[in-house]
DNA sequence: TTCATGATGCTGATTTTTCAGCAACTTAAG
DNA sequence: CTTAAGTTGCTGAAAAATCAGCATCATGAA
């Protein structure tokens, strides 16, 4: 098991930065200022995203005369990352018990189509 | 909306510290030391609980001798909280996806007693 | 080309986090 | 009581993270 990217050894900031990553998929530098909480100058942002990308975490490209920002990982994956970590720790590894707090919660609302996945989902899950 | 205690607000040392209490419900200074990853000295494990217990996010208690920590909020909303925030943050407020991707994962085992109870929250979150 | 606007990365300073040393205190055994 | 082993909080130092200033580079308009 590789040392996880997204895993705890990341500061305040930077999970910041990649939660807006994760929603976004891909952003500027510009983007990932306006979306940051308490956002400090431009250069304060600038150099965290340096960080990261020289870290491997995030991908630089350049792009219509600026450099775009994205994952290394896809979101999808960063997604899965994040959501097998918390089960992992908080969960005792029980995916059940994840799955039954989420839908667990007040007001939780399912369209037709969800219901419909999750079902399946149980079922293939379910113990022979 | 309070600020969230266990929000993104803590260093990666005092977020290791909390992820174990979720775990254990109740540990002592030696057992966190002895659970935190790259542990330090035991005297800098007592500064972060120090710090934490200041801030209100543990509660400090005596017994048997020595002191016991323990989360403010219980584990259980602790557990919730996080999963929210991972709903909010990574999967766009969306329960339905978060489910998805929690049980679309490979090798995911249920209990025939999770997939009831799994079928029952569906059904309720079901209702238009 | 020249100028203005915006983007970039380097650098060092400030703030926060992390940490170990140490003296005081507690407890239990002798 | 005296001692030894374990626990605790204070303190300042070391390390990490955060940040802004600034010079340079890129882009596009005049």
């Amino acid at each position: 098991m590789k040392s996880d990217p997204l895993g705890d050894n990341l500061s305040k900031r930077e999970r910041q930065v990649i939660e807006i990553l994760v929603r976004r998929g891909r952003a500027s530098a510009r983007e990932i200022e306006q979306d940051l909480p308490d956002a400090p100058t431009y250069s304060a942002v600038r150099s965290i995203l340096r960080l990261l990308v020289d870290r491997g975490v995030l991908v630089k490209s350049h792009e219509d005369g600026r450099d775009w920002f994205s994952l290394h990982v896809s979101p999808q994956k960063a997604r899965l990352s994040a959501l097998s970590r918390m089960v992992t720790r908080f969960f005792d590894n029980s995916v059940g018990d994840a799955a039954v707090a989420l839908l667990g919660q007040r007001n939780v609302k399912l369209s037709e189509e969800e219901a419909q996945k999750l079902y399946k989902l149980i079922e293939e899950a379910r113990k022979s």
